[in-house]
DNA sequence: TAGACCACTTTGGTCATACCAATCTGGACC
DNA sequence: GGTCCAGATTGGTATGACCAAAGTGGTCTA
């Protein structure tokens, strides 16, 4: 809790390298569906030719892309997995491949990253210190100042849910989070036009949860945040649905 | 649906190449902790040495190591980074690393395990078609044969689960399951002596759940299953602690 | 003609070596 | 003591080569 990241005033750009690049491309073609499944990939030589790389940079992108379990490389060639087999890595790729993100996946994403914050929150709750508890609602009371602007707030709400994994204290959930959070996250605060959530709902949510905290009922705290994201999915599906 | 791995006579290891083999020793010392976060790693060139292997292949490896996200490769040297920020994938290793898995890990694993089971029955159970019904059903009642033999209701388990996960329709989910599949399932059918679940538990499930599917009340499902985790962590946590 | 068998080709796995650009390091210099 | 610069180090990439396993196609046999 003491140690966070203290330093990092420059974004450093992800580092693309020819490697990186070609896994990306195959990746995307991968997903797009441009190979059905049990099909052979061009071997590494042809790769290495199309590309104009050599073979070492091609391997390394073949590498990457079978942790995906995108595909599964054999001597006698590398042939294609189905995408639903895949990691939770092709999360991400999937979801900037259009021009905007597809609503079905997006809905799946926070449908289901709402069932991870209700998880959280209902282990997390009961086991609360004082201490905790005091820096829990520290936090809440402070996100009822800018209320107004989501910009201000949301940063906050993502701490909050933090301080709650972190509580919880299940490093499963968390890793999972870590994944859904490098694929997702970002990816979603750059591309639609913030939904602007009503402050009178963002007001009612604060309070709930703040009710529960100090009772430590999970449970409370839980369907605070069911009704909070049910209602972020309406809107979000609004401004993807609006051409 | 209709097709599925129809063809998979013979089990197919891993195929443990060099660089497979490298990344693993890697991945076990760091999530042992032998480096601190921020530390350098060695260089490709001291690693190839110490391994015997070329740089090829050492590259190869932190390549794959990198997308576990427990390395940061830049032109200058590979900094190690914190295991909670790691990918879902160092579950596995982590637990297969001491001689035991790791009981707290495990327990949280089935925790976690069973949110997602709830999350899909819930989802899942309230927009089955007949047919689909019906398929659960006749799923359901070829359990309660084999009842005793833990061996070849468990299977049937698993069809179940992937049948609504198959319902629900949620990419997100599958992928995750698929990655807790990948890295938890399989080590531990192996690892501990199978937790014997008293039949009448187990009966009691499958009643439950086919209430539950019966009259589409997916909470119902839900509980059952929320029942079933609670005596299976009880049980896995009993074998664990047994030396 | 259908099927088994075998040589040839292709493919992935690995190694060695080399060069470049970015980074890092240490010492000279102010 | 701080600044700055040159050399060493490091990752990124390319080329070329060899091996073993898998795939390929043709021949030969029953």
């Amino acid at each position: 809790m003491s140690r966070m990241n203290s330093i990092s005033p420059i974004k450093v750009p992800p580092l693309m390298t020819r490697s990186h690049e070609i896994a990306g491309v195959l990746r995307d073609e991968i997903l797009r569906g441009q190979f059905r499944p049990s099909e052979r990939l061009p071997s590494e030589r042809d790769l290495a030719a199309r590309f104009g790389a050599s073979r070492g940079a091609v391997r390394e992108a073949l590498s990457q892309i079978e942790q995906l379990r995108l595909i599964d490389i054999q001597p006698g060639g590398a042939r294609i997995k189905e995408v639903n087999d895949a990691s939770i890595a092709v999360l991400g790729p999937l979801l900037g491949m259009g021009s905007k993100p597809d609503a079905d996946l997006v809905d799946q994403f926070l449908d289901t990253f709402s069932a991870l914050a209700r998880f959280t929150a209902t282990r997390a709750i009961p086991k609360l210190s004082e201490s905790q508890r005091a820096d829990l609602l520290a936090q809440l009371d402070s996100m009822t100042h800018d209320m107004n602007s989501v910009e201000s707030l949301q940063p906050k709400m993502r701490a909050f849910l933090m301080t709650l994994g972190g509580i919880a204290d299940n490093l499963v959930v968390r890793l999972i989070s870590n994944d859904l959070q490098a694929q997702f996250v970002e990816r979603m605060l750059q591309l639609h036009p913030r939904p602007s959530l009503k402050p009178e709902l963002l007001r009612e949510l604060v309070s709930d949860m703040r009710l529960g905290v100090e009772s430590g009922d999970g449970e409370a705290v839980a369907s605070a945040l069911d009704v909070h994201f049910l209602s972020m999915r309406a809107l979000v599906a609004q401004a993807l649905a609006s051409d």
